[in-house]
DNA sequence: TGTACATCAGTGAACGCGCGTTCACTGATGTAC
DNA sequence: TGTACATCAGTGAACGCGCGTTCACTGATGTAC
């Protein structure tokens, strides 16, 4: 197959409906990342994917960094919304803190190559983004929303916990043959000193 | 500059020291690391920095990834030592506890780019050695015996303080826009609650 | 002491590859008249 | 209702680049005799 041949199999958007195309380089992106790291994703891998030619991305995407960092927001933004969905689940005070601990390690585990470029890549970094609007920055309110009810001091603590869950989960992708005990107990160890009740 | 022509200053290794240039090698490829992810660290860029051609490095290593490789070993050795001598200074059993600590810490943010390599790199995946004989392998120890005389359950306490160190180091480095305090205020609020007294 | 020779520490050119990005273009399709 | 036309959603070829790796080689130097 040649470098930049588009899949025969897909057949060109209508007219007026140019942003799928957006949508689903997004997602193959995505989809790669579950299987490469994000430095060696390229963007002619990526209109691979799609099915489309490579100049094709540059409709949508500026450069490779761009596509990059939609990559990120959107992923952030499922992260997030599966923590929320976890705390909505969840009865008392306490469980809604273990179920969004328990959810974020659960998504870096199944998805350890999202989880990195949301945490240890270079795509990331941006200095041209205030903090507030970096996609991260609903994550981390949400954490600061449910620790607040069980802390006097919920800033403080909530750096502390997210560098320990953050730790728990980044080590494990990075270091799988440690032998590590069952991530649920590890939060539970963790939630036990860091929250006391 | 030609991409493969060595640099006029170096005079190669007279006969018998070839070795050398192995040493050389690594430590370039270390100077590199510094400045770029591992994942874009080619072997021509390190041969350019040693000023040597290309393939001069396959003396000395059969490819990339065992550059990589060595690289890694020789950074594990580094820190483990930094911490072996920051323990060495130490008072109590406490301070030497905290000295490892901070030491371990020091390391990661003074070195981002190598703390990655041992950290997060895919160089450091291996799924052929086992679990002893992992670079890493001295460091965790040294932990542990640091950790024994103030613990009832050292192992356990030292996964989870682990994870909490390299929490603090990986967002640090990762996260740089967020407002991070001192890192030894992190860490003695952590060994507070992980390792109470 | 002299010299032939083996070995050592590399070099230089070349290979095929995939990459990011640019440019001019093309064919289908909706729309104005 | 018919048709000219603008626009849209891409394509295909090409650029220059650096990469990992191979191959045959070269010149200095230590060593055996």
């Amino acid at each position: 197959m040649q470098a930049s041949a588009p899949q025969p199999g897909r057949q060109r958007n209508r007219r007026g409906e140019g942003e799928r195309l957006r949508a689903e380089i997004v997602t193959a992106a995505a989809r790669l990342l579950t299987q490469q790291p994000s430095e060696a994703l390229s963007l002619r891998a990526v209109a691979r994917e799609v099915g489309v030619s490579a100049p094709a991305l540059y409709l949508h995407f500026p450069d490779r960094r761009a596509l990059m960092w939609a990559v990120l927001e959107e992923r952030f933004a499922e992260l997030t919304m599966i923590v929320t969905d976890a705390v909505g689940r969840a009865g008392d005070t306490r469980d809604r803190l273990r179920a969004w601990c328990v959810a974020y390690c659960r998504f870096g585990l199944e998805h350890p190559g999202h989880y990195r470029v949301l945490f240890e890549s270079w795509a990331a970094e941006r200095t041209d983004v205030p903090l507030a609007e970096l996609p991260g920055h609903g994550l981390y309110q949400s954490l600061l929303a449910v620790l607040e009810p069980l802390s006097t001091n919920p800033e403080d603590q909530a750096v502390l916990l997210w560098a320990g869950l953050h730790g728990l989960v980044s080590l494990r992708i990075n270091k799988p043959s440690f032998p590590w005990p069952p991530i649920t107990e590890l939060v539970d160890r963790l939630l036990r000193h860091l929250v006391p009740i």
